[in-house]
DNA sequence: CGACACTTTGACGCACTTCAAAGGGGGTGG
DNA sequence: CCACCCCCTTTGAAGTGCGTCAAAGTGTCG
């Protein structure tokens, strides 16, 4: 792992839509491939919301494994938290280019308009709820989880019936809870059921995306 | 399973703090062992507290089996969503009593008061850090899944070095993701590391709490 | 006291992990 | 521009933890 140093560009103050209509000012932020945006335990400074690149929040547990909470891709904010800590580590998964915004002026900014009190409530029950759909996949045998998985990432990825994922197997695997070997054993499978077609490892063909959504239910 | 219909006692309108020091005007309701709070999909009508008793937040997955989101015991709040739609089921456990407030009447002073709008974020946000020590758990295997519960339970619920379980083993299990006979023999496996001691099936003793914490971490 | 629901224990099978090794594929330097 | 190298991915074989099926044990409430 070369853990690649944040790449500061000049911090030029822009405004930015943040969460939903709200305009936020900020500044945009570059980072390298496996730069570190934010660490566990580390003071909330900043929200962020991702404009080109894509970003992976983990926790490290105390048997060394790695589990992958959340993938963000442009348009997504992430990074809100109540308390002063964070309680995540986030890492840029490609080089990337964030939207960043004060916590500490955003918060006094809620007290004062209930529009966008209302907006931080509204995208942390987002949050809530990807996190519910998330534990589901758990609920699931492995085929699935990568079923639903592909799912969600052509939802939020896809234009036409591919996905360019930026994100490596092992990524995957820490994500749904799964080994590499396994990750790609199912996506071998789900090739197999013309689900879908594996045109590069990570650029993915949606043969029958309804079967996806079938098998992820 | 004799679903009983909520026990609908003569509403009497009270006063009760609601999220952390807001006091709320709304009233407690009794529900039996097994009655429904509200269902998948149902419009939500009212923000929830156990008085008494403990509440179970379950999704029904296609495949039949029974995914329990959350258990909350007297003290906690729960049905807070922010869109119209219940996304969950609730039941009693066991008999219990809830506080229930308007949630159109409660939405709408957030408007007006900063500090409740704070309130619901906060809480949103407190559920959302269940959710993902949740998840977590699902990154472990089974021994450890019912340490970690433990540890969680023992926290909210006991007083001096023992708990008392409200929910049954499938409950447990459909919490953990795993099947009551591997619960079962976990909780052996405890009490044979002589981390706990099951006095009754549901009356556990915490004999090294320190232990179940380090095995749940 | 008996019936029923819940829990525990045992035996076996399977899905996923682990261990191992053989392919790609993309980026960098020559 | 090509070729080499390293990292990532795929595939195979064997091991294991958990699920499944089955039955006995336990507590509770009518």
């Amino acid at each position: 792992l070369h853990q690649a140093a944040p790449q500061r560009s000049v911090p030029r103050p822009c405004v930015y839509p943040f969460l939903g209509s709200v305009d936020a000012i900020g500044f945009v932020n570059c980072y390298r491939r496996s730069a570190e945006i934010f660490a566990e335990e580390e003071q909330v400074k900043y929200f962020y919301r991702v404009v080109s690149g894509a970003v992976r929040t983990y926790k490290t547990l105390e048997n060394g494994r790695r589990l992958i909470t959340a993938f963000y891709v442009p348009g997504d904010a992430f990074g809100l938290e109540t308390r002063g800590e964070h309680r995540l580590s986030g890492q840029a998964i490609s080089a990337s280019k964030l939207f960043l915004i004060g916590r500490s002026a955003f918060v006094a900014r809620a007290a004062r308009d209930s529009r966008i009190a209302n907006q931080l409530w509204t995208h942390t029950a987002a949050e809530l709820q990807r996190v519910q759909d998330h534990i589901r996949l758990f609920a699931m045998p492995a085929r699935e989880r990568v079923a639903g998985f592909l799912v969600d990432m052509a939802k939020r990825l896809s234009a036409d019936g591919e996905v360019e994922l930026p994100m490596v197997r092992q990524d995957i695997a820490d994500y749904l809870g799964l080994t590499i070997e396994t990750v790609s054993r199912s996506l071998t499978q789900l090739e197999d059921l013309e689900a879908i077609g594996i045109r590069a490892s990570r650029h993915i063909l949606l043969r029958n995306y309804r079967a996806l959504v079938q098998l992820s239910t």
